[in-house]
DNA sequence: AGCTCCGATGAATACGTATGCATACACGCA
DNA sequence: TGCGTGTATGCATACGTATTCATCGGAGCT
């Protein structure tokens, strides 16, 4: 109160928090919090990192000018120092599959309580991949999760070879070092086709998307060994490209019925979008469901439930697929050069209507 | 060629490019370029920014170290100097509803080109508003984009008075200096009213949602008043919560429908994620569409034209709408103290099976 | 030829933070 | 009283870039 307001008064004395001497020209820094709390710009950064021991009065004198003052530290000052952004870029396909914003809701509830921020791109609309990598050449991001996507791009593979922090997501790179997540689409498309077998039916279809997915790829290659396998009958005329997509998976149905031959008595498409669209073709065709086909997805999206599709599909513990990419890429980024890792994860056959409510066989 | 080596060569010789000695500890600075170069740091900034003249022989001499060790500018420092983070946040509401998906991509793809980011947020799963504004105040975004939310938190308003650059994508503040774009949600919803009526509807419901939403209380209170307007009957039982979503929509309907009163002959939902769900409990239930029931929603995503539901809608621009945004965001980033812009766009009715194919008249 | 002027470039600096190092102070013990 | 020990804090610095200012050299003009 009383006190002279000669320079340097050090010790006890609240600092002057009046609001109208707080106004700063521009933007508060931990330099201007230092100064109204008497102390150095070191000793704040200390106390908001509590990195070091502060004297519970210091600390509390300097946590008030910040309440005070609004103070909020200066990201790229602070990347700068320690190499780190607390962002993390991600990469999907087509965000309009309804698959994604399951996955990006998941994965942003993973990353929020670790402080950590989430830049998207969409391949499909723009140069994702080659962005994402560009945004860690750039110190933008920390590190990188790839959803199924793409081709892999010798820019992956450069970035790979750099050990940048990528985490693949429902994608499998045979041939380079880096952590995986996916879950078992080859075996379960397998169980699918054997699930056809099991209840009689001979003559299969196949909607297929473009194999620079390897979920697309693993997923064909399940159901097609096993049907073969098991001696079903798969003419090549009843395997169509659906593009991933409902206006893909319609069109694509809509050729197998218009092949001129014996349809198929049950389909299998390799995602639950372009099954919903072969759904809607069956029924504009006349084409009972399940009575005349059998019809099943992959990925059990919202619309895979909904009572005008009731879908049977294959199901993938999304969460917790989401779980252990974070925590595989956050290690990553601690520890870039421990071995990679490859997580798989099993699929479960959710049985709906549009297989007729005939359960799986084991 | 035979010029002795010594310090300081300046003028033609090219740069050793060799890429062994190119291998500098850590990652290439623009000063690792400029020592390669054989010029100054100043002098590579330059050419890549184009801000000054460069001696075109000296221009190439960097471009060539800079494809080469492939230079790319450390972003934290980039932004401390410029206070530009080439970054906007983006908060949604819940991006599982397939409107968000579609927005994002529009938006992806008009930030590219201005060679700006997307951070994420969904305020459904985690503080998205807050968190956006601390990035805004950590200098993480240039600006924000904010769609259709949450209640105009204080956090909102502190923001908008300090002038941060914010663009409300339909949302409406009213008491706020603030850029907005959204689409005529109140006149397009009465229109759907008289829609109703002009087609001789006499007992019409409405399947709501939180009123926090802007497009909410919009297409409500535009829909309500003009069936007051009009005469026609809507009966409080028949104004039933739907979540924005289709198991709100379906619940809404189903309670709807056991009400234990005359029923509707035709339903508007504030948004189409809730109308699909509301044609499933139709179908559920069933009451015929439309020869029982007709049902109106909003929006007009991707899932609204598929065959198995084919809904009648309100459609909006979302492209244009984005379009605008970007360029007032931008705008705003640009020059924070221009008085704010209101940007409202027509929407457009999108007549579907669910109410028989009959047009809307003007 | 001498002067001016302009174009091209280098040197220096500031942005705001985190952290290693030095220091000052208090306390305990001999 | 003097010294050692440990704790709390300040000083100084580096991160990598964009930009202002100064400088240097050459060309053009009289």
């Amino acid at each position: 109160m009383g006190s002279p307001e000669g320079a340097g008064e050090a010790a006890g004395s609240p600092p002057d928090l009046d609001p109208e001497r707080i106004r700063t020209a521009g933007p508060v820094t931990s330099r201007d919090v230092a100064r109204l709390a008497g102390v150095s710009q070191a000793t704040v950064s200390r106390v908001l990192h509590g990195s070091a021991k502060v004297a519970p009065a210091t600390r509390d004198r300097v946590l008030s000018v910040v309440e005070a003052t609004h103070y909020q530290p200066n990201a790229a000052a602070a990347s700068m120092r320690t190499s780190r952004s607390g962002t993390i870029g991600v990469v999907v396909n087509r965000i309009t599959n309804p698959f994604y914003p399951q996955l990006l809701q998941a994965l942003g509830a993973r990353l929020e309580p670790h402080g950590l921020r989430m830049i998207l791109w969409d391949a499909a609309t723009g140069p994702g991949e080659r962005a994402a990598i560009e945004a860690i050449e750039q110190k933008r991001a920390d590190g990188l999760v790839f959803t199924t996507a793409t081709a892999n791009s010798s820019a992956l593979r450069h970035a790979i070879e750099r050990q940048v922090p990528i985490v693949l997501i429902n994608r499998v790179v045979d041939d380079q070092p880096c952590d995986q997540v996916d879950s078992a689409n080859e075996d379960t498309a397998a169980r699918i086709a054997r699930y056809f077998a099991d209840n009689g039916h001979e003559r299969v279809g196949l909607i297929t998307a473009p194999t620079r997915a390897s979920t697309a790829a693993s997923r064909i290659a399940g159901f097609s060994q096993e049907v073969a396998n098991l001696g079903l009958h798969l003419d090549e005329r009843h395997v169509v490209d659906g593009d991933f997509s409902y206006a893909g998976g319609k069109a694509a149905l809509e050729r197998m019925l218009a092949a001129g031959i014996d349809p198929p008595t049950a389909v299998f498409a390799v995602n639950d979008h372009s099954a919903l669209g072969a759904l809607d073709a069956a029924g504009a065709a006349g084409v009972a469901v399940p009575e005349q086909l059998w019809v099943v997805g992959y990925d059990d999206i919202e619309m895979a439930s909904w009572d005008a599709f009731q879908l049977t599909t294959a199901c993938q513990p999304i969460t917790e697929m989401v779980r252990v990419s974070v925590e595989l890429l956050l290690a990553r980024i601690a520890a870039p050069d421990e071995p990679p890792v490859h997580h798989r994860f099993p699929g479960e056959i959710v049985v709906r209507r549009s297989t007729a409510h005939v359960p799986v066989s084991t």
